[in-house]
DNA sequence: CGACACTAGTAACCAACGGGTACTATCGGA
DNA sequence: TCCGATAGTACCCGTTGGTTACTAGTGTCG
């Protein structure tokens, strides 16, 4: 209904959230983002960044180099959204029986 | 991989981190829950409970009445949960350009 | 007496998203 | 010449999200 539903639906999404703290250290280049979030295919991962840009939480920046270089980068929204995200994690990495 | 992923799935969630807010002001019956959390068909939450249930976040109770009655509940675990939860909330509410 | 409401779902069905694998172009280096 | 590296996209499929219709058993209203 109100917009916010959207924004709820992008931030409590598993590789959404995990994007957004791999980010929290500095712009990060695709493949390094594909390697941090073990277990990502390129297609989920390339659907969710662009969600995340689209909503401004993150810009990207192409670089005409060849092999292609493309740098993400939190915005000030992404850096702000990371907190709270942050926070979920720890909860979960604190509250689940370790493998 | 390891179960946190399983559990971050569970809880980074649109309609499970809404569900999880409703119940924090205590217990709640299927068909409250459905109006509170405007927009979800009855399947959706159904399935929704149900997940949380078997992940330790709330208990059901069903009364045998009629009309019957059940009623979920956080337990501890939900609780805890709520926090983090309740904090990604507050800022979607804060950082979304109102209706 | 018949119709309707209330409850907590389930059944059937469909669309959308999540996810996997294969493939592209381009260049430098072996 | 062939390989590797990069950042995706094309294609396909299964799971999930989602909607609507329907159930049973009783109480209430007309």
């Amino acid at each position: 209904m109100c917009p916010c539903r959207d924004m709820l639906d992008l931030l409590a999404n598993k590789w959404s959230a995990l994007a957004i703290g791999a980010l929290e250290d500095g712009p990060q280049r695709f493949g390094q983002l594909r390697r941090r979030l073990e277990g990502v295919s390129p297609k989920v991962l390339s659907q969710t960044l662009r969600r995340l840009e689209d909503h401004g939480m993150l810009t990207r920046t192409v670089y005409a180099e060849v092999p292609p270089r493309v740098e993400y980068e939190l915005t000030d929204l992404g850096h702000s959204a990371s907190v709270p995200l942050k926070d979920l994690r720890n909860w979960v990495e604190e509250n689940v029986p370790r493998h």
